[in-house]
DNA sequence: CGCCTAGTTGACCAGGTTCAACAACGGTGG
DNA sequence: CCACCGTTGTTGAACCTGGTCAACTAGGCG
């Protein structure tokens, strides 16, 4: 998607409206806001300084955040999809100790801390808006550490799978049980901490259960019920249908 | 400790000064706050209604966040040491995806959401040192994520008993690289998804490599260079360091 | 003393890794 | 159009980490 077609209007907005409902006030200090749109090929490194100065909004496509330990062994510890600013810590905190990558094509929406901030500290609701997403950040996270520490291999694979669905639907993005899965099962080894031999196999298996059907970079999940209940997911900790009052 | 030996005035004023300057006016209203001291026994769980109206902000003694899963099987996901706020999360969202357990005799301070909401609008400085907070738990919980995923199963040991290490100091409550650790095997096991067996040997393993030294609840890390580097411990992702001008 | 909890040990088994080879696919250049 | 190449996916076999089960030990406490 090239970025003459994405909505008009400052990028934020979108984003904060699916959170809180925007007084003229709030909606005018950010359309205020600066910003920069560029794109991004798949599997390119989302270059930070040591000390950021900006966050990137996903306006389209997949990222993940990832670090490096040893020689050459890589740890994913989040997917990011369109809506979600996976640098927002780099606002209140002095460095990121992670890196950002690009899974697909990708459009981004840089804004500078400075004109951030002094927003946010005008309008504390809106900064809140943003808090409850670092907050849900934080919850699925957790599931990630609940996943690795007590399902079965096969289990967790099928919980991501769940996982991202239940959050591609909400945005609009995906239907019908069936999505486009940009992962590598060299990338699926590193989100588990698996290696892609075993990986592979355990995708045989679980196609074979006929729980879902990948082919490709194309994911299916055929009966839906069935992988919820093997997967034991429970889409709460998501907090997908939160809308606050006011 | 009794409640009785706590420092006096608002017990979150002492954790907000450790995090930013406060006004006369800041103080004032956090004065003002509501609040509720508690003590609770050891392996006590810290009861949560569906929908919490209060946050707990821990005085002394260490707590446990944690999850079960199927029949039995419990994942802990973060430990709390005195000034955290483990349950800052139901500030801003509706429930609780996870459950709070003592591990030692604690002093919890509760405090009604809905004052603490008030002031921290009013005063966007304050919530921006607790969302602080918030984003150290979560590089924390990155690094528990990264341990699970890539790190040794004594070299996730051997971090956290670094991590801890790292806390306390900069509490004031270990030195000398040495600490009472509540944890028993079990609570190690449930930490690192490791069977209690397991945990035990890999003990064993560290004490007879001469990292650690642990008798009873009672650890020391007579070389602490030497787990540094084991654990490949690099403690920027705490944050400990940073205060914020102003 | 007896009981309970926490820690320790051994034997056996399952899940996952590693290494190595090969197959399928898409893109590129001749 | 085909040959070539790099990337991704697939398979087999040997090996190792960590789990399970079961028994036993060491302390702490009434």
């Amino acid at each position: 998607m090239n970025p003459a077609s994405l909505p008009s209007g400052h990028p934020l907005i979108h984003k904060l409206e699916r959170l809180v409902r925007l007084s003229p006030e709030e909606r005018r200090a950010v359309e205020g806001l600066l910003f920069q749109v560029r794109s991004f090929e798949p599997r390119r490194d989302v270059t930070h300084d040591e000390a950021p100065t900006q966050c990137c909004l996903v306006l389209t496509g997949w990222l993940c955040r990832y670090k490096m330990v040893d020689e050459g062994r890589r740890q994913i510890m989040a997917l990011h999809l369109p809506g979600e600013i996976p640098d927002q810590q780099g606002l209140y905190l002095p460095t990121m100790d992670y890196s950002l990558c690009t899974l697909t094509m990708s459009t981004l929406a840089f804004i500078p801390h400075e004109g951030l901030r002094s927003v946010l500290s005008a309008y504390p609701r809106l900064g809140t808006a943003l808090w409850r997403d670092v907050l849900v950040e934080g919850a699925i996270l957790r599931q990630w550490v609940i996943g690795m520490g007590q399902r079965s291999a096969p289990g967790r694979i099928a919980h991501l799978f769940c996982e991202l669905y239940a959050r591609l639907e909400a945005l609009g993005l995906a239907a019908n049980h069936r999505y486009e899965l940009p992962c590598t099962q060299y990338d699926l080894g590193d989100i588990f901490g698996l290696s892609t031999v075993h990986i592979n196999r355990l995708l045989q298996d679980l196609r074979s259960a006929h729980l879902i059907e990948l082919k490709g970079r194309s994911l299916a999940l055929p009966d839906w019920d069935r992988l919820v209940h093997f997967a034991e997911f429970d889409p709460t900790y998501l907090f997908l249908s939160f809308r606050p009052a006011g």
